[in-house]
DNA sequence: GCTGGGGATTTACCTATGTTAGTGGATGGC
DNA sequence: GCCATCCACTAACATAGGTAAATCCCCAGC
């Protein structure tokens, strides 16, 4: 399947796939559905029959807290799942909501058991997929607990670069990232407008620029530096799992 | 086993367990080991070829960051396994701590594989309870995200305490904590003196205490509340997955 | 060309939390 | 009994980041 070229594509660079693992993956029943900016992918507290994997755009799972407030606890991109571990979890803790127009193809419950059930190996690498975004979160604890605004933002930027760079969606050191400040001040826990200041510090030292539709970075390796980004938490390399 | 027994609670709590799926688990090869406060129990970019299991004591996972800031991403009690995730992670993009005295059980990777190979069932749960760790991630992230230092402090307690409850740990509405304040602040993302007010202020108001030794809840209602504590994500529900 | 709306940006002010530098109490080694 | 530690706790001050309310800018619709 075309579609799941993004994902097979995530799993490449952690494992190596046999012909009849890609047949298999190929041979899954899915349906493919397109989302709305803003529009709700999984409802909080639902128990889906079905995981979703992102074709296009971008997604978050968002919590909300008793006074109102926003929390975005992840971002998917082209390839992830947003909650393949709605699989064993049954109850989702949380909603996911498209950020971008987003494209997605639901799977089955029925089918990654399938799946699973031929090939114990593909059964460890969903396994794999959910525990990267375990390491993904540890990251973003550390971020949200321990670092100042510009330091996570660059951490952020860092984080999206390498995982888009997976899916081929960058180009040079550009990637798409069409949300509002808002929305990044949810991912962050910051104020819109603290974010705010803080872009026009990173802009004005040179090191990245985001414009609402691209972000450009400028200096890599500052970037790197300034966010303490070490990219052996996303497990970029193919091991027998 | 009888040192499995914390762990088996945490499954059953979750799901069915079978005659001999608790044969299969009790015939792992294991090997237990004790900790000093402090010690490193695993340490960060390592390949571990085993998982360790608590079985007595609280771990935390740790990550420092280029400053030599301490941010601990999560806490582990009896029945929790510290790095599950390793079976197919890998590599370590964390260490784990013992912050008190602390007793595992190192199970094999190899174990770990021949038990899931034997009973996928059993493989699922092993999933899941990497899934609910990450469930607790978000949670975290969320607390460390949007919220006030009291509600933070609330909801780890409430946490805590229904953790340890599955285990048989908690007496009343008490739990044995025996961290140091500057501990905790490594986990709540604050500083030693501001966790130290807030615990005060928690006093003052008549909802918990904690002398360093055990957390004593006053008023559960209070402390759920200001915490914002809903725990559906911890996934308390026998269920067949 | 006018209008309305959603963002980005700015400004002024506010506050939760951090930092530094203590004090004092308990404990354990010798 | 003295000393060194460790830890809870305090106090005074500093600051990163939050809040509220504008203003500006762009663009779509008409």
């Amino acid at each position: 399947m075309n579609r799941l070229r993004p994902f097979i594509r995530t799993l490449e660079r952690r494992d190596r796939l046999s012909p009849d693992e890609l047949a298999l993956l190929s041979s899954a029943q899915l349906r493919v559905q397109g989302f709305r900016r803003g529009q709700e992918i999984v409802r909080a507290k639902t128990q889906p029959g079905e995981s979703r994997l992102m074709v296009q755009g971008i997604s978050g799972r968002e919590m909300v807290t008793a006074e109102g407030k926003r929390q975005i606890s992840a971002l998917h991109v082209a390839g992830d799942f947003v909650d393949l571990h709605s699989f064993v979890l049954k109850r989702m803790d949380h909603a996911v909501v498209a950020l971008t127009e987003v494209t997605a193809i639901f799977v089955p419950h029925a089918e990654i058991r399938r799946i699973i059930d031929a090939s114990p190996h593909l059964g460890r690498l969903f396994w794999l997929m959910t525990t990267i975004d375990g390491a993904i979160q540890r990251a973003w604890i550390a971020c949200l607990g321990r670092s100042t605004a510009m330091q996570h933002m660059a951490h952020l930027f860092c984080e999206l670069w390498t995982r888009m760079e997976i899916v081929g969606l960058v180009s040079g050191h550009s990637f798409p990232f069409r949300l509002t400040q808002a929305e990044l001040a949810d991912v962050v826990g910051l104020s819109a407008v603290h974010v705010n200041r803080t872009l026009q510090e990173l802009r004005g030292l040179g090191v990245v620029d985001w414009n609402g539709e691209q972000v450009e970075i400028i200096d890599f390796d500052r970037l790197v530096a300034l966010g303490d980004f070490d990219k052996t938490y996303l497990n970029l390399t193919q091991e027998p799992r």
